[in-house]
RNA sequence: GGGCCGUUAGCUCAACAGGUAGAGCAGCUGACUCUUAAUCAGUUGGUUCGGGGUUCGAGUCCCUGACGGCCCA
């Protein structure tokens, strides 16, 4: 049910206009007018052009755009057409066009998207501009813009109606064709690398992968629930039992926490899986992705600036274990950290609550992000985790209460999350029944056990390591926005109003 | 979930110490053939987020709810 809305003054003159347009016989939403030119090739191509240059070549272009600009003389108007990239200024004079078209022209709205012809000049001030001699409107606007000189700033506004913020902010527009780009970037490095794309169920019936709380759904036919996944990782898995070596998914995820400036609900995820290669690997693989995102975002420089911060993407980036980052970056007392009531004991001191059914390296973690990840600004590997938070790691071959994984910080945030994979399925068992056990002592975001997980690896899954990668924590770092809704074009808010 | 801040014309913002709700842009009428935040003259437009309360009088104070931002958990 649409909502009846009070039709503001200017609307109402929009709509007046509208009918008397219909009623000369004028078109409101064509279809049939072609361009010869996208507005901004138009600009990229005479952008350098000299006046003089302009004069002489006389070249005709048909462009489209909408209004952004009308000034407005007795015998001569000018007006700023936009397309998504570039703006172009086009100027209309008495007696190069039709008297109806002129006559027209001095009625179109701002936001109204029109097509012209005519001939590229320079005007007195340097300015590009196309002197008009054909002028039709593509599509009638009935809604005002915000005003041109301070454009859209209410974040609710700009979120609720990206339409509207994409029209009026070029940033905006920037940001997400960065973001684009990045994503295309990623899918040719991997693919390059001989990573086959593939796509694994968005709806699970056991949601597995990683430690959140699912949203969940029901199959009508079926007479089930089911989760949306929170992560693709055991489908990929499976991947690599069914014969494929190097697969990824680049695809959304779906996880039922807050929301906040760093979470959205849904967000996307890279996840990518190779067999007989280590963790290790992956680092040296991570930091080669980065410096081609440098190459296709950032004019190849390694050097970024994040919300004021100078960051340095070259590679090699430093490398610390885990234990070792809590005494030397997070200055705990390492005689505290290596004992469970030395940890609680921290834990307390600084206003951590300690549940029952979390364990040492647990609790570590949590001490973690308070003293070690804000701190690690510049590229970052942590190594060595705890076995108790990482349940489908492999076993460190040297000391098996730690695994082979990496997490990756940057600007104080994780970014990947990598780990040899456990491809034992009698571990993977153990694993599995020791999160069991935490669930039932309240861990709510405990993993379930899945068997027919558990059977793809009794059939063998080749040696393999593997890693996700937030990627709209990456957009955010290479367009320096400081919130997730900032690179997600449509980020969930709540409803602005009661339905009626 | 908690704390702080915000919500006023289509947009960006004012409104002292509680005393008739304003400006710029946009819109409308008119003038103007190289302007670019065009200019000049005139002019329309308000459920001050919703609901209660205090008061002679509330955009402003109090209570409550909605939505948003930032911070914390």
């Amino acid at each position: 049910m649409r909502r009846m809305e009070e039709l503001n003054i200017v609307m109402k003159e929009r709509l007046k206009k509208a009918e008397i347009f219909e009623q000369e016989g004028i078109a409101l939403y064509p279809n049939h007018y072609k361009v010869d030119h996208k507005l901004s090739d138009v600009v990229e191509k005479l952008k350098d052009r000299t006046a003089e240059e302009l004069e002489e070549a006389k070249e005709r272009f048909c462009v489209a755009g909408r209004i952004m600009a009308i000034r407005s003389f007795g015998k001569s108007i000018f007006m700023h057409l936009q397309d998504d990239r570039n703006r172009l200024q086009i100027y209309l004079q008495k007696d190069r066009v039709s008297e109806d078209q002129f006559n027209f022209a001095k009625r179109v709205d701002i936001g109204d998207i029109v097509r012209v012809k005519g001939i590229a000049f320079r005007t007195k001030t340097g300015e590009l501009t196309i002197l008009v001699e054909d002028f039709v409107l593509l599509t009638k606007n009935l809604r005002p813009l915000p005003e041109k000189f301070h454009g859209l700033k209410d974040v609710e506004t700009r979120y609720r109606q990206r339409y509207v913020d994409l029209i009026m902010n070029d940033f905006v527009r920037e940001v997400f064709r960065k973001r684009t780009k990045i994503i295309q970037t990623i899918r040719q490095f991997l693919t390059e690398r001989g990573f086959m794309e593939v796509e694994t169920p968005m709806m699970q019936i056991i949601p597995g992968g990683a430690t959140a709380k699912p949203f969940k759904t029901h199959h009508n036919a079926l007479g089930i629930d089911l989760y949306l996944r929170i992560a693709p990782e055991l489908y990929l898995k499976r991947l690599l039992v069914g014969g494929f070596e190097r697969v990824f998914e680049l695809n959304r995820n779906f996880r039922n926490e807050g929301i906040s400036t760093q979470h959205n609900p849904e967000f996307t995820m890279l996840e990518f899986y190779q067999a007989y290669a280590t963790y290790e690997d992956l680092m040296r693989l991570t930091e080669e992705l980065f410096v081609a995102l440098c190459d296709a975002v950032n004019k190849g420089n390694k050097q970024i600036i994040y919300q004021g911060e100078s960051i340095n993407l070259s590679p090699p980036w430093r490398v610390y274990q885990f234990m070792e980052s809590l005494v030397e970056i997070g200055k705990l007392p390492e005689d505290k950290i290596t004992t469970l009531d030395g940890t609680i004991e921290l834990a307390k001191s600084l206003g951590i609550p300690v549940e029952r059914y979390e364990g040492h390296g647990k609790l570590l973690t949590k001490l973690f992000d308070i003293v070690v990840e804000p701190k690690l600004i510049q590229p970052t590997f942590i190594t060595h985790y705890p076995l108790e938070v990482s349940p489908l790691s492999r076993k460190n071959d040297e000391n098996p209460d730690l695994v082979d994984r990496f997490e990756l910080f940057i600007a104080g945030r994780e970014i990947a999350n990598a780990f040899s994979e456990l491809n034992d399925p009698r571990d993977q068992r153990e694993r599995f029944i020791k999160q069991i056990e935490a669930k039932q002592a309240g861990d709510e975001e405990a993993h379930e056990m899945d068997e027919d997980y558990i059977r793809a690896l009794e059939y063998g899954m080749p040696p393999a390591a593997g890693e996700g990668i937030g990627i709209d924590r990456v957009v955010m770092l290479f367009t320096d926005m400081p919130s997730i809704r900032d690179v997600i074009l449509f980020p969930h808010l709540k409803p602005e109003k009661k339905g009626d």
